[in-house]
DNA sequence: AAATCAATTGAACATGTATTCATATGATAA
DNA sequence: TTATCATATGAATACATGTTCAATTGATTT
């Protein structure tokens, strides 16, 4: 909530607010944007997704390129695949993950390059 | 940790695995650049930012146009000022804050870009 | 100087979320 | 069928994080 009672209202750059507000996108497509974001502001996501990019892996090879165990690595690849981030294809009793498109590489390459220009 | 003990050495591919553990950048990196894009995994800063990216916009102005109270604006944007994500101007008892460079942009609209395509 | 105001800060609290552990599922091999 | 293996899943735990509340700082105004 906010606390606009006296202070907003009285203070604020009243016209120039507004005018941004009516620049601002809808909330719930901004939150959007954020929640696709955080999908790739783990490190553990990330690095599968990177690993991926190199390769479409199984299950048991991601955890030992991660070394991380299985069961960490499914529920990561839980969450990829909620996003549409990655899908796989079934052989035999093992899953072959694989990015779902080239946006995914995109932003990981921006990623990759803004954290350098950093340094 | 990683349970490597019996089932890694057993059945991986060993090879694939240490091809593409070659090909991981550092394990630091990585974090790094997830941790960046952490920061635009949260609406409220995300919605800071693209405010910004409309106009220079004081603490109060924020709060106001994202209709939140002063100080969750001003804890977010000392999240933003540790990233290198904003700068900020004193003037008078107000402190404008600015975007801090072109990147920040780039970043913001490949994310509303990709967020957009998916829908 | 005293009062007011924008902004910051620290602590408390509540909520999210990543990993582990134990177990279940589904497929292959014996 | 039974045993084994790869993966998935649910519950529990531990830790990170966003917001609020109260108090402080530093600047302006009276």
């Amino acid at each position: 909530m906010a606390e606009k009672d006296i202070c907003e209202i009285v203070y604020v750059h009243e016209d120039e607010v507004n005018k941004i507000k009516s620049k601002m996108l809808e909330d719930e497509f901004l939150f959007e944007v954020s929640d696709n974001f955080k999908v790739f502001g783990d490190s553990t996501r990330l690095k599968i997704l990177y690993a991926l990019s190199q390769k479409d892996l199984c299950v048991c090879d991601l955890a030992a390129v991660l070394d991380m165990s299985q069961s960490a690595i499914s529920h990561q690849l839980r969450v990829l695949r909620s996003k549409n981030l990655v899908k796989f294809r079934k052989e035999g009793k093992m899953a072959c993950y694989f990015l779902a498109d080239e946006h995914v590489v995109a932003m990981i390459e921006l990623g990759v390059e803004h954290t350098k220009e950093k340094l």
